[in-house]
RNA sequence: GGCGGCGUAGCUCAGCUGGUCAGAGCGGGGAUCUCAUAAGUCCCAGGUCGGAGGUUCGAGUCCUCCCGCCGCCA
């Protein structure tokens, strides 16, 4: 039995850690695998919906994770995102919805061609490799993606292109001269009064360069009204709630048109009739959304990738992409005549120990080393249980292991192992208390689901 | 500075339109079963619900002010 002693992957030793309780759960997490693990991680069977309007085909439920920047090897915030779209997802596959689930990586930009050349590569080189990097982390954690869609991916670039050109036609691209600060991380220029010391950029803390360029702008301006019309129609739309405020804030207080290519950057789609110019990443990455729900292999076509299931039923993303979200993605697709997704939902950050995590810090959290230590369902629990979705929250070792324990090991594991070894003794003295949990349980579940409070109940789920 | 939010048990947080609302999980303490993993089961928190006024028959729950913390202001 003492070799039993981990609980869902975490080897005795790497728990064994002073006077804390050691042993966790006596199953190995392979021997629960066949109850709890359905399908091949990122490799979902399509789901055959058996409900009776099935035949009317219901409009699937598309949900979205950021499509990640491929600058670096993902880490604890990406895995947050990911492990939080996939509970939703779970939980709609539950409700008998076809989902698709998308994932991916955005891979263009003056940062990543900076990045390949750092490491000796050139940029698709790069790309391939850290994208890969993604797709083995979803694989540890258990992420069921349905989709998982890259930039540099040639069906994308095509609907890029043709999304260009409904919004040219649309009025809405001009050509101007913009002179300024610019942040090659941000890759965006900066207002003067925004700026730190030695016109340095406040969220990289690097110094600016002056560049003047002749770009393509979106009339984003033109979308203020209608925007506000959005939300005043739909408050959901921005949640949870106090991020709303912060979004109509922005609008009210009045939008500037943006540029949306670089003529300074060669890693990136040119723009349509000016190959001297890229596109601007977000205004390529964000559309990735789109070109994702296209099968490999299909003609790239806008049109046909609205057809398989736009708009979008959630964008979950972390709150500091909010504004790309929730103002410029909905004006983007207004100007293209294509329906605005349902809701954004911009949860919090992660911090450990009460710590901003960071490299300077060296202090991250890695989602890797957490999963190889605790397994994916430790880690999978723990971020969605303890951290009040929407709000930051916390890491820390202690707790993990204290709720681990508490909830998994001791609570569902002990149930599992009775279940699996048709301990029916032991199963019918708790007969009713268990009954009862599972009634309370499915009405619970569905209500705050429904509602994206994930980390109740989320136990139910994994 | 402007706008918004928060401050409830050691920790993380629930408490909708004012009247069993003083709660949950984790941690901690105690008891107990022994066909359970240092498991399970049962009991225990006397927290002035940040502070002070006010409205009310009655306020974490509404109003005002103060203190502290946080977010946004591209």
């Amino acid at each position: 039995m003492a070799a039993g002693r981990a609980f869902l992957g975490a080897p005795c030793s790497s728990l064994a850690t002073g006077a804390r309780r050691l042993a966790f759960a006596s199953l190995p997490p392979r021997a629960l695998a066949p109850a709890l693990r359905r399908r091949v991680p990122g490799r979902r069977v399509a789901s055959v919906s058996s409900s009776p309007d099935a035949a009317s085909a219901p409009e699937p439920y598309v949900l979205t994770t950021p499509l990640y920047y491929v600058n670096a090897p993902p880490h604890m915030g990406s895995a947050y995102t990911t492990i939080a779209a996939d509970a939703i997802a779970r939980f709609q596959r539950l409700l008998e919805k076809k989902v698709i689930f998308i994932t991916g990586t955005d891979e263009h930009g003056e940062k990543i061609a900076t990045s390949a050349e750092a490491s000796g590569r050139n940029p698709k080189e790069h790309c391939d490799v850290i994208s890969s990097s993604y797709k083995m982390l979803w694989a540890d954690l258990d992420i069921e993606y349905d989709k998982f869609i890259r930039t540099t991916d040639h069906k994308h670039e095509g609907v890029v292109n043709e999304f260009y050109s409904r919004v040219l036609s649309s009025g809405d691209i001009y050509r101007a001269d913009y002179e300024g600060l610019y942040c090659v991380n941000c890759e965006e220029y900066k207002d003067e009064k925004e700026l730190a010391e030695n016109n340095s950029c406040p969220v990289h803390l690097k110094p600016c360069v002056a560049r003047k360029e002749d770009n393509y702008f979106f009339a984003l301006s033109k979308y203020q009204h209608k925007l506000e019309e959005l939300l005043a129609r739909n408050p959901d739309f921005v949640r949870p709630s106090h991020r709303l405020n912060e979004v109509q804030g922005w609008i009210k207080s009045g939008l500037r048109d943006f540029s949306i290519s670089r003529a300074s950057v060669d890693w990136g789609i040119p723009v349509p009739n000016d190959t001297k110019q890229t596109i601007y990443v977000w205004f390529d990455a964000l559309l990735g959304y789109i070109s994702a729900l296209l099968d490999d292999g299909e003609q790239a076509s806008l049109q046909q990738a609205i057809d398989r299931g736009w708009p979008a039923s959630l964008h979950l993303i972390g709150k500091d992409i909010l504004r790309f979200h929730a103002v410029y993605w909905p004006a983007m697709l207004m100007s293209a005549g294509i329906s605005v997704p349902d809701a954004v939902f911009g949860h919090g950050f992660l911090t450990k120990d009460g710590m901003k995590m960071g490299k300077s810090l060296g202090n991250t959290l890695e989602p890797k080393d957490l999963v190889e230590r605790f397994g994916a369902d430790a880690v999978r629990y723990f971020f969605l249980r303890e951290v009040e979705f929407g709000n930051d929250g916390d890491y820390s070792e202690e707790r993990f292991i204290n709720i681990v324990n508490a909830h998994l090991a001791n609570t569902i594991g002990i149930l599992l192992k009775y279940i699996c070894f048709c301990n029916m003794y032991i199963l019918f003295m708790r007969a009713k208390t268990y009954y009862a949990f599972c009634l309370l349980s499915s009405h619970s579940v569905h209500f705050n689901y429904a509602s994206f409070c994930v980390n109740n109940d989320i136990v139910l789920l994994i």
